[in-house]
DNA sequence: TTCCGTGCAAAAGGTTTGCACGACG
DNA sequence: CGTCGTGCAAACCTTTTGCACGGAA
């Protein structure tokens, strides 16, 4: 239903999200927004990024710890977390579809889905040795 | 540092998660407690819930989704998670660990971990058919 | 003109924290 | 007796929502 209009708001977080490389927070995004729209408000960023994410434009990572990240590759990858910086990193694997028949065989229900997050010391905090007690 | 002492509510925390099949929110945790510690109050389970996780005797499940969740068993297993009733069930892989081998060679950093989660329709729910629109 | 999207602010979760008191060692 | 854990309540952080107004179709 609800007919979905077209809005300068949406499209710059839009652009805004496929310009970047790393994987903003909707506070981030918002602050990348304000030069243009100096009075938008943190209530639209959320709703946008809820309707991109329906419209499957970008996606949303959930990281179990602090806020959301989004990320404007759809196709299917996995994630790493840095347990000390908590940047977010890309990661492709090649037979990572694998496994979703290796569990489907253990289990009695229908998957749709997966997710693989992996968990570690990105190589800049490993350079900059600032991981002694990773938090 | 911090001597960690002997407290009943822990134990009772402990235990509870112990029997639990299923994998409890704080809230489920504190619910069950009230029983045995009619006064408890619900900071106090965060923290011994977060204790325990440190100490390493329960696992905390985050789901992107409402609360985090509780696991008693610390063994390296997977999770399928219902999108209609929001269970959580345990997947065992066989090889799941080798998944960790194959993104350390495309990746530029240490892996010290990795989680993976499942998505679909539990059978209960496809049973029930009460999953037309998928929540 | 008719809805939809926006800005604002308040509310809604879920979780953490400061403080004074009680319990463990 | 010195600390640590507890109960209570307030604070916190992220995200959602109600409402009246402005903008797209």
């Amino acid at each position: 239903m609800a007919a979905l209009k077209y809005s300068r708001q949406r499209e710059c977080i839009r652009a805004f999200i496929q310009s970047c490389q790393d994987h903003p927070t909707a506070d981030t995004v918002y602050a990348g927004i304000k030069a243009e729209f100096p009075n938008i408000s943190l209530g639209t960023v959320y709703r946008n990024l809820s309707l991109l994410v329906e419209l499957g434009e970008i996606a949303k990572i959930s990281t179990g710890d602090g806020p959301d990240r989004f990320d404007c590759n759809t196709k299917p990858h996995s994630h790493f977390i840095c347990t000390h910086c908590h940047c977010i990193q890309d990661i492709e694997l090649a037979d990572i579809d694998c496994i979703k028949e290796q569990a489907a065989r253990n289990f009695d229900g229908t998957i749709t889905a997966h997710t693989t997050t992996f968990y570690g010391i990105c190589r800049h905090c490993a350079e900059t040795k600032k991981f002694k007690k990773s938090s």
